[in-house]
DNA sequence: CGCTGGTTTGAAGGTCGTCAAGAAGGGTGG
DNA sequence: CCACCCTTCTTGACGACCTTCAAACCAGCG
């Protein structure tokens, strides 16, 4: 086939096979897309909800605000991503969704998702899985928040992003499209914007990536993840890497 | 009924009332029990693995381990907690699980989840409800490491502790059991343990709340709430509370 | 009674936050 | 095309929170 492929069938596809069927269950879930200006809260917390989102195109960040004033982004979404997956079965939203640039969505009762893992279990695994990789992603960045220096942190952010963002084909050889500000990336490490800006000349002036008119280049990409530490299996993609599973996609 | 319930039954009738066959069948999940001692790795980071775990008694800790030496502890596991679930669905697993103290555990096929979904929906999306509620507390672990001050984050720890063994009835009016070392705060919190010591001596003196002897002791519950903006919100217990579920528990 | 793991305390230093102000970039309207 | 605006970025000085290092102290346990 050509590339007709949503950003959400490559994404799975880094899980399981989708046969034909898969393929036109998740056309009917990605069907009535809506364009969403920037800044638009998709999702609010606190609030009761009984849909979910599939990101089709564009840029989104889920956060938390805390009292005095403040936010934590705890994942930036990217295309093929879920909105309020997460936090599907609980009663109301534990967190809000912005979107962060000009963007698509579908929208999908969460109902759906039970559904699917029914009369569909390979595909329902597929979602889930997603939802496990997601999660394994915010534990990552609680690992990184709490146990890892601000260069350590900005560098393992950018590499999980060309990481994600490869597997959709949205990556150059020499670095990726970025619509973050400075700003938001202080709230996704627990930093300042100040402390990034600082941050972001660090790693400039060594080499190792520039950050600069919402494009990210990595120059070192060894060095880079020698720095953050960064080891992609946690994000669990290319299931042919595994020995677990020989026969998994033989019939590719 | 009596109170032969389990940990985790008390804890899924947080979120749905389940029938005599929801009952038998978790019994079938907790049926075999072993007995392990303090410190026995469970889960080991980077491991494939076929099963999951109810932890029956004890405590435990899930966690990641850094480079340099140092650990990021994710979450505490208490009794009616699963081990290992978080990440069923990922190929190896991205965190290590170690019990803190005597525990039992029972183990079940991970594919005894998703057979649930399909078997008893009901049961099955109690426990993906368990599932979220446990990632929740993770994004809120989050926000508290990335964007709350040390006492702050301290003291909701033992709020968020004093809640969830609540509703397993395990807290007395004045306080609970916590098997957890300094170290092991202070690798939660993101601090170190001599800096835990410092904020617990704070608590102290502020006549807040007390942890000593393996006990904590909350002394002003509303001003320690107030301290550390805790709700409990995102812990989605009392289903009672919700308009949109009325009839829920109205059989109890 | 001495060992071991955990706790407590002090002093000094580093990373990062706060405050303040200026420069650059992108969009809009004259 | 230029002036203007607003957001974002950039840089410096200073201070706070937390870490590191070092050393007692304590409690449980053999």
């Amino acid at each position: 086939m050509p590339d007709p492929e949503t950003p959400l069938v490559r994404k799975l596809a880094c899980y399981t096979a989708l046969d034909p069927a898969d393929r036109s269950c998740l056309a009917a879930l990605e069907g009535s897309e809506v364009r969403l200006e920037p800044g638009i809260e998709v999702i609010t917390q606190g609030m009761h909800r009984r849909y979910c989102y599939v990101l089709n195109e564009g840029w989104a960040a889920c956060y938390k605000l805390v009292d005095d004033g403040g936010r934590q982004i705890i994942n930036f979404s990217v295309p093929g991503d879920f909105l309020g997956l997460r936090s599907f079965l609980l009663r109301t939203a534990d967190h809000s969704v912005v979107t962060l640039t000009e963007a698509t969505v579908s929208q999908f009762p969460q109902e759906r998702v039970l559904d699917l893992v029914r009369e569909r279990p390979n595909l329902g695994a597929a979602v889930l899985w997603a939802l496990a990789r997601e999660e394994a992603m915010v534990v990552q960045h609680l690992v990184n928040v709490g146990r890892r220096s601000a260069i350590e942190r900005l560098a393992h952010l950018l590499l999980e992003l060309q990481a994600r963002l490869a597997i959709i084909g949205r990556t150059a050889p020499d670095g990726f499209h970025c619509p973050i500000t400075q700003d938001e990336l202080g709230d996704a490490l627990g930093l300042t914007a100040i402390h990034v800006n600082r941050i972001l000349r660090q790693l400039r002036e060594s080499g190792l990536a520039t950050f600069a008119r919402r494009r990210v280049e990595i120059h070192g990409y060894p060095a880079l993840c020698d720095l953050a530490a960064f080891n992609v299996s946690y994000l669990d993609h290319h299931p042919q890497g595994m020995t677990e599973f020989p026969d998994e996609r033989a019939a590719d």
